[in-house]
DNA sequence: TTTATAAATATACTGAGTATCAATTATTAC
DNA sequence: GTAATAATTGATACTCAGTATATTTATAAA
């Protein structure tokens, strides 16, 4: 069990360093072959043989065909960068500063790689979908954030319905944004987001 | 394309009657063999077998596996009952009256339906995130009721995100009624909403 | 070099969902 | 009633995602 750590200072042994960089590969090559020709007329197989793996080896890499378009999006950073504001903060401003962060900080290339992703996360239905479970499986993560800045327990009623609406308002942020999309979809989206959770902190007035 | 009304004064058909009897036989057999043998472990073929028709059939009356069990789930009902409701009460006030409605007038046989159906919704992970993407799709109808109630467009920012937060307390509601589920979930989830939105309308208070 | 381990692949399978075409069955017109 | 018409069903055959098992190849350690 215990992982080969003895010569190499690098964090990443050989091995490690490689999977990496197969995995990086497989989703490259996934994102262009669907940019290119539409999600579903692209086979495993195909994306495989463009890797120069097989088939088989890309479900070592990726348990489905849609998880090699959701990746790792980031959605653990959010999580990190939140519990690590001040503790003065709300919840909200908390997050608030987050998005501020990451927007901030997100380098060119990444975000062109994450502005392919996202054209397919909302075009193609099946991704559409996945997408939105992503969005609402956050919810516990939420709710842990909030428990943690208010005292309260995770599973107390006003703690669960406020991640409840936090969780609807980025949904709704994500709906909308895709529909104004077309270029700068992200930055699109941060800043409804952060409309939202300030909308959201004021008590979600309707006037 | 006109439709056959010439003699029959019955609004359905001969064909369409026994259209409906096939529809829901085959969905009694897939209920019935999904709580015995597991949602998974039974096929298609079997459900078909079950219910005297080809596996083909099948795919012309449920477009897949999943839909067989989420049925219609009266959703439109919500809507609807909700749009009769009195003009002067909030969305909110509305949709209480109309979960109250729900409940009180479900008859037992649904009623068993619908547990059984809701045991397996929220067993089964595939079914479970179909079933979240149901609730999220709701969002839109809730953005038109709103707008209907406030006379604002649908496209308003505040109503795209009271609707978003009203779409999460549902989620939120449907999960935790999930976690205590047991015996009479139903009730328990029709509840928990009425819950969550009256402290929505309260504006989601912390303390 | 030998040994142990992990990663990649080959083979073969299941089952969902689709397309095409032929066979039935019901509906309508005569 | 019978023939023509249209809808429903079904048979056959296919694609492809995802899984299980066993085998081969590469890597690390001894």
């Amino acid at each position: 069990m215990q992982e080969t750590k003895s010569k190499k200072q690098n964090n990443l042994s050989w091995r490690e360093e490689k999977k990496l960089k197969t995995k990086n590969t497989i989703q490259k090559n996934a994102l262009r072959l669907f940019a290119k020709q539409g999600y579903e007329a692209t086979t495993i197989e195909e994306i495989a043989r463009a890797s120069e793996i097989s088939r088989i080896t890309f479900f070592r890499y990726f348990p489905t065909k849609a998880e090699v378009v959701m990746g790792d999006m980031f959605e653990l950073s959010v999580y990190d960068l939140t519990r690590q504001q001040p503790n003065d903060l709300t919840l909200i401003q908390a997050l608030l500063a987050t998005f501020q962060k990451l927007v901030n900080e997100a380098d060119p290339q990444e975000r062109i790689l994450l502005s392919e992703r996202h054209l397919l996360l909302r075009t193609i239905p099946e991704l559409k979908t996945a997408m939105m479970i992503r969005l609402a499986e956050k919810y516990d993560l939420i709710r842990e954030l909030l428990a943690e800045r208010t005292g309260k327990s995770a599973d107390d009623f006003t703690v669960r319905n406020f991640a409840g609406a936090i969780t609807g308002i980025g949904i709704s942020a994500w709906l909308t944004a895709e529909q104004d999309s077309a270029e700068g979809f992200i930055e699109r989206y941060f800043s409804l987001l952060a409309e939202n959770l300030k909308h959201l902190e004021a008590g979600l007035p309707l006037d």
